[in-house]
DNA sequence: GTTGAGCGTT
């Protein structure tokens, strides 16, 4: 099973692999994606992350207020972009 | 070379 994090408030120059480093420590990481502009490329300052559906919860809160780089991260379910899962 | 609430492509 996995459940999708809505990951906002990121520095601009924040990568998927660095996102995948900061929840790694509380939950296994399926995938994890950073959004970005399609005309400009330029991040738009959140992204997403697929994490197991045991450790999402925990994750949650491990990283949610959490700072980095100066910015506090926000950190929620993701809502459903299909119907999956 | 910028920006700051939000929920993402094939």
């Amino acid at each position: 099973m996995v459940r999708t994090l809505y990951v906002g408030n990121l520095p601009w120059a924040t990568k998927p692999e660095n996102l995948q480093d900061l929840f790694a420590p509380y939950g296994e990481v399926v995938s994890s994606r950073i959004i970005t502009d399609r005309e400009t490329g330029r991040s738009r300052g959140f992204g997403f992350v697929e994490v197991s559906d045991e450790d999402a919860e925990r994750m949650i809160e491990a990283m949610n207020g959490f700072e980095y780089e100066g910015r506090q991260l926000t950190v929620n379910e993701a809502k459903p972009r299909q119907m999956e899962q």
